[in-house]
RNA sequence: GGGGGCGUAGCUCAGUUGGUUAGAGCGCCGGCCUGUCACGCCGGAGGUCGCGGGUUCGAGUCCCGUCGCUCCCGCCA
């Protein structure tokens, strides 16, 4: 800890903070009993706070009263300790314990509370289930480890606040009670009192308001602010989450790229994360499809996609050809020297298929040709030149997806990651950062083009032909988590009406919902731009944790639920008026 | 909305082809113990096998439904 507790008549130390220096001196220590070894006629309390750990010492003649109050204490109950700080004997030494080498002999006790037996133990000896985790969570929380991933959140949030006040931008809080700021997720939204029939919308995130910041004058806005999306959550994904969002004017992308650099690497190196100084590589959305089968890559193992369409075109191989024909691709990865059975290979068909495309073709290197099901209609020729073209050597499993090119690209980035974690080909440290750039501005969708990033971000290109455009967008990926990602804004109603039309907005229809960004363009809009981190993320990945769940205090379920308080209670007006509830329900 | 996995003691789990009294470790309770630190030793309590229905002489086990959690797809740039 920073500094001593003020004294008063619970503690006046840490526990977790007492060294040697301390042997001789009186102290007071106040938290939970987190275990009690009992001897009869000695017994030990390892007592806890937020601090850590220290071993009290409880002897029946030197104690008195506090001997009888010791012999009943349990796990989890609260005390108040006073007594010497002493140095143990060497043999005595717990090597494992940050105050091993002391130990308090108590000379007064006092129970501030007592605890029923939690339903898991504090310690985090054998895993629970993380449903009772949620359901108890004050006692998950006490956990070492959630104390140090809730310790991490907060230096994480801590360095980028320094960085960002140092470098002149200013904190400011926009609304959560506010209208929609769509990205393209299903609103939350709350009623209206003042205004039955109408509804506020919670922010997916803050980015109309920092963007009339920007217009404001600004200039250097940022925020640890809360978004919220309505969609279906993932371990990676919580429907309420928090983000870094921050917003700059007369910028172009290496402003604001250059100082999200300077924030992560504070953070990074503040969390004792390995990663390459700044500045921080960028590649093109194109090529990371390409050579990965993903827009956030994890670089930190080879395995490279390789397009060989042109390698294997023209063979007896139907269903090559009929794809080839359509303006798809052939792709493969070479998989290295591998042993897999016959059902694990067709088990990658799977993954394949869970991303749209229909199997795996594979085939083994041997004396230059391939051992494959398929390899006999390809032909000798082609076998060796896709063999070359993926660097393939004697005994090398390759890996074959021929689909539309996206299609290809997804299903072959997907086994790409299977296999690394399969073959334990993602090392333990050391760690891979890195920018993607250049994204499409436009998708295509069922009903016309969808936008890539949200509908405010810069394009380039020609509107005539949406799908060649590019947005000037940029996302932070590290180890195959996005972790964040912004854009330079548009800056002029009009480019913004354009991008609206693109997207199969009527003018009243952008007018009614977006009337007011277009109106504030008008006054003199400055380019500006501007990121989000995902903070949970971040927090997750330095914290080394699968699961953004581990690193929120407080997180939902599946159902949407918090298991800790019940809410989203149901909205039913009779159960929420016999609770007492006063809300918009109320009114007639 | 769709697919996979899970649900047995407070916790983590085992439970054979459907078989008669459902187990283990930890925890808990009681006793003993002055150098333990996941203390040790002895004894004990503790079960709506998620819930509902069905098949069967008999169901933790098989079938149907349902609820919850979880992973993934959809969705979320």
């Amino acid at each position: 800890m920073k500094r001593p507790p003020a004294a008063n008549i619970y503690r006046d130390a840490w526990a977790g903070d007492l060294d040697v220096g301390r042997c001789g001196t009186e102290v007071r220590v106040a938290g939970w009993v987190h275990r009690r070894r009992d001897h009869g006629g000695l017994i030990f309390i390892d007592l806890r706070d937020r601090s850590g750990l220290v071993q009290l010492v409880v002897h029946p003649q030197a104690s008195g009263e506090a001997f009888a109050i010791a012999e009943d204490l349990r796990s989890e109950h609260v005390i108040s300790a006073a007594g010497e700080v002493v140095k143990r004997a060497p043999e005595n030494v717990n090597p494992n314990l940050s105050t091993g080498e002391i130990e308090i002999h108590v000379r007064a006790l006092q129970r501030l509370a007592t605890s029923e037996t939690p339903p898991f133990p504090v310690d985090e000896d054998t895993p629970v289930d993380e449903m009772i985790r949620l359901q108890h969570r004050m006692i998950d929380l006490r956990r070492q480890n959630m104390r140090e991933a809730m310790e991490l959140r907060h230096e994480v949030i801590a360095a980028m606040r320094d960085v960002l006040s140092e470098r002149d931008f200013l904190e400011l809080e926009t609304p959560i009670l506010t209208r929609s700021t769509p990205e393209g997720a299903r609103d939350f939204l709350v009623p209206s009192r003042l205004q039955p029939g109408s509804w506020y919308a919670l922010p997916q995130s803050p980015q109309l308001f920092k963007q009339l910041l920007m217009m404001s004058g600004y200039e250097r806005y940022y925020q640890i602010a809360r978004c919220f999306r309505d969609e279906d959550l993932r371990a990676d994904r919580q429907p309420e989450f928090t983000q870094l969002d921050l917003e700059m004017s007369f910028v172009e992308e290496n402003d604001v790229i250059d100082t999200m650099e300077a924030v992560m690497g504070a953070v990074f190196e503040r969390a004792g994360f390995n990663v390459p100084a700044p500045p921080w590589p960028r590649m093109g959305f194109d090529e990371a499809m390409l050579r990965f089968g993903s827009d956030r890559p994890d670089r930190r193992f080879d395995l490279e996609i390789v397009d060989v369409s042109s390698a294997l075109r023209g063979s007896e191989f139907k269903v090559f050809e009929s794809v080839l024909g359509g303006g798809g691709a052939v792709r493969a990865l070479n998989a290295g020297a591998r042993e897999l059975s016959r059902s694990e290979l067709e088990g990658l068909n799977e993954v394949v298929q869970r991303h749209g495309g229909k199997a795996v073709a594979w085939g083994f290197v041997e004396n230059g040709s391939l051992r494959s099901p398929i390899a006999k209609f390809l032909g000798e020729d082609r076998v060796a030149a896709a063999v070359r073209h993926l660097h393939a050597s004697e005994g090398d499993l390759l890996l074959i997806v021929a689909d539309k090119p996206k299609v290809a690209a997804e299903a072959l980035g997907a086994l790409r990651l299977e296999l690394g974690r399969r073959f334990g080909l993602i090392p333990e440290d050391g760690h891979d950062v890195l920018w993607v750039v250049d994204f499409p501005m436009f998708e295509p969708t069922e009903e016309g083009w969808g936008a890539v990033h949200h509908p405010f971000t810069a394009p380039t290109g020609d509107f005539a032909d949406p799908g060649t455009m590019r947005s000037r967008g940029y996302d932070l990926v590290v180890d195959g988590w996005e972790l964040g990602g912004g854009s330079i804004r548009i800056n002029t109603p009009e480019v913004q009406e354009q991008v609206f039309k693109v997207l199969g907005m009527s003018e009243e229809e952008a007018h009614a919902r977006f009337g007011f960004l277009l109106d504030a363009l008008k006054y003199g809009a400055p380019p500006h731009g501007g990121i989000a981190m995902g903070i949970d993320r971040v927090v997750a990945l330095l914290a080394g944790r699968e699961s953004i769940r581990d690193v929120i205090a407080f997180p939902k379920t599946a159902s949407g639920a918090d298991p800790l308080t019940g809410a989203p209670a149901p909205v039913d007006a009779r159960q929420l008026r016999e609770l007492g509830v006063r809300s918009i329900v109320d009114s007639p």
